[in-house]
DNA sequence: AGTTGTGAAGGCCTTCACAGCG
DNA sequence: CGCTGTGAAGGCCTTCACAACT
């Protein structure tokens, strides 16, 4: 639909795109309108001339001599992103990450609406958790279809997750962000992201006992 | 101390090796005993040639025509890491989100321990969260400097996130693993780690909008 | 025969420098 | 004059292919 005709945009494009997009909002929220590469990458932590180049990308967002507008840009990577529509959420796992993620979710968490929290046990049905019902597993791929779900997170025992990983690839889920401490095995046309702390702290362990330098935004 | 003479290992090499060491502690938990650069690389999600350039830095660490024994290789990985020592480390915020990190790391995370939970609200001192005691903000340096911490992490509202990593930095700490949905300005020698979900929701909806491929191990 | 370790080739991304505009 | 947008240069990492070794 955008004007681009399918170009291959760097991964890593896309992997800041996000923090942007989130520094912007909080500069609109702050009534800030008109910015530069050079205030926003010392914002982020990003080389201005790699926010340039990013941001090319989608096209001319901002004015040569001048800088970009704040409300205008952040709506251009929303659009970039498909952050203008509201995406439908699921999650797996009601234990204490679980309630946390979901109670996270409803209060902080826009355009990726929690529609629906599962857990295998049945102890756990029926409990309010972010203003949802926990419900069995056998509901999932109902939910899934009714709302047309698209991703899923998982917030299980290591254990279980790549079983739980199974059911929604068969639920027909298309990208699943796991707080498993494994690796899950999945279909080529499904995304895996792991949100794992557990490996930033070894990360950070390295470069603190050798420190050259590093860090990450 | 190690052999190599302080040669610049690639940063995507060391985001790697917690990888492996994870996957080849379960191999190990389960008895498996040699392995190969193909075998790890299927579980794991990398390509082996890929590992074996990995692994390449930090010694010879397989038997050509055999493979890799695997409590040899995840020890030392471990070794390259820092994860032989103990790391104590401290968290900052004690509400839902805190909680539950710190149960988490009581129950499953070996190599840092949890010295310290603290929080600014004096209606949480004294709670019992993780099987430590919440602590005033104002023991923290104290606590930092008597088991020497250098890694912190923090659960607190954005708004109050960028003033903690001030009272980290003071207290000297050299490591912040982040929860907070903010790019946290820090000296150079201090590094920043940031745990945000929602950033990944978002990179996630982008390339399930435009399906090439992608994913993250 | 089979798998590692590694130099060379190739590709992707960042850095640089400046042309292009407001 | 200032900041963006962008081609060119450079660097880092991955991929490839194979020699080295068990």
């Amino acid at each position: 639909m955008p004007l681009q005709y399918k170009i291959k945009i760097p991964k890593s494009t896309i992997d800041r795109m996000p923090l942007y997009h989130r520094c912007l909002s909080i500069m609109e929220e702050n009534g800030i309108t008109e910015t530069s590469s050079q205030v926003l990458g010392l914002r982020v932590g990003v080389d201005p001339s790699v926010i340039r180049k990013d941001l090319a990308w989608f096209g001319e967002l901002g004015k040569r001599g001048v800088g970009y507008n704040v409300p205008y840009l952040r709506q251009a990577i929303a659009e970039a992103l498909g952050l203008n529509k509201d995406w439908p959420i699921i999650l797996v796992g009601a234990g204490k990450l679980g309630s946390a993620l979901a109670d996270h979710n409803q209060k902080y968490v826009k355009h990726f609406q929690l529609v629906g929290i599962f857990d295998r046990d049945p102890a756990k049905h029926g409990r309010q958790v972010g203003g949802l019902t926990v419900r069995p597993m056998e509901d999932l791929p109902g939910v899934v279809k009714e709302h047309n779900v698209k991703m899923a997170m998982i917030a299980v025992p290591a254990k279980e997750a790549q079983a739980v990983a199974h059911v929604l690839v068969k639920a027909g889920i298309k990208g699943i962000l796991s707080f498993a401490p494994i690796s899950l095995s999945v279909p080529e046309d499904v995304l895996v992201y792991n949100s794992d702390y557990h490996l930033d702290l070894q990360r950070m362990a390295y470069f603190i006992d050798n420190r050259f330098d590093g860090g990450v935004g």
